[in-house]
DNA sequence: TGTACATCAGTGAACGCGCGTTCACTGATGTAC
DNA sequence: TGTACATCAGTGAACGCGCGTTCACTGATGTAC
């Protein structure tokens, strides 16, 4: 993490920003996005309100920065799971590494994929690397035969409603169906299996 | 909507409470629900903050009158998609019907789907009345044998897989990809289509 | 090594604001006789 | 129909609170000579 060009002032500097990150994604964890302030914030790394400004403009930014982080998150975990032997392996992994994703990391998945509290929209174009990790696998789909290829089901939107499909049980089951006592990983790789299917020729 | 045993007063009671609601909406809509504070529903409807008090008790009591009627509506555009000939069609215009919905109203759609903003849950088990509808349909596709039945791909699973991608493209449609320059009707459709191809025996 | 000064990291008090809730109140409408 | 009273719908002022941001400040650390 530390870039070793780094002088020590700016290296503690670059912690300091990182343990304010942590704190926060706390507190979101434990109290929700929305009862997070700037005071809360500066109480939760022991500094005054003001101490902050030294570090972050406004919560905005802080906010950006850990959603930058789970982003990142996101991308390596879907990418660890794209090592498998088939295409489908690879798909059904990364569907169930994204369910895995929003499960350890509610508050980054939250934070990425929702209308932001704040009513500013997420994110540009988020989990774009994550997303294209899954795109690839599908044009090799495409490419091995494995898929239909109609004129109007293509890759992208295949790989559309793949990110559909495990988005949509994902958030499910961290918000609706949370506390629900069922075993969704054996569903959700029925499920993940049979959209895939859908897609065959 | 008014019960003809209401007395003028009561009925004058309930056209205020429904005007609050409205105007409630309203500004979830304009400014997301974080920011709608009781004074600013008063404000909205020319009150002063007091007079809501004779209506409502708390902000949460408001939200959770809006959060049914949301529900109200999703369970109302499931069923009216349900009357296609077959159980595929019928499947069908259901997913479409949510995306719609969620299109239509994303002031409900939030409200019902998400982790709600004040760190509540969303209400206990949002949209019963849809899924069952959807649960139905599929049920019926099972009893005509139209879909596999594997020990494990129960038409609960099939049911909930559904479920999941109609919520995702949904959500993903009025979150991330807000904006985006997309056939998404016709993605939509394709898409539902798969999932269901890959449930067939 | 010592001294003088500059920079740095952070403080504490203050500002004005919008919030939810309370309370005593008022003026209009309804009811009883 | 008129009068006296009760109920109702809503007000306005006040409360204490947490918020984001500012500003002059301080004490510790770093730098130059």
């Amino acid at each position: 993490m530390s870039d070793l060009t780094d002088s020590p002032a700016e290296s503690r500097k670059t912690e300091t920003r990182q343990r304010i990150l942590d704190a926060t994604l706390n507190l979101i964890h434990e109290k929700g996005i929305d009862k997070v302030s700037w005071r809360s914030i500066a109480r939760a790394v022991n500094y005054s309100p003001a101490g902050l400004y030294e570090y972050f403009d406004n919560k905005d930014a802080i906010v950006d920065a850990i959603a930058q982080e789970g982003l990142g998150i996101l991308d390596a975990a879907l990418e660890a799971a794209d090592h498998s032997q088939g295409v489908e392996e690879r798909l059904i992994d990364m569907g169930k590494a994204y369910v895995r994703f929003a499960h350890g990391h509610p508050g980054y998945f939250n934070l990425v994929f929702s209308v932001l509290p704040s009513g500013r929209r997420a994110r540009e174009q988020p989990a774009t690397g994550a997303y294209e990790t899954v795109r690839d696998a599908m044009q090799d789909g495409a490419k091995q035969g494995l898929f239909r290829t109609d004129g109007v089901l293509d890759e992208e939107i295949m790989a559309y409603g793949f990110w559909g499909l495990a988005h949509g049980i994902a958030s499910l089951q961290i918000t609706s169906l949370q506390g629900f006592e069922a075993d969704f990983q054996q569903a959700d790789e029925e499920v993940l299996r049979a959209y895939i299917r859908g897609l065959k020729r």
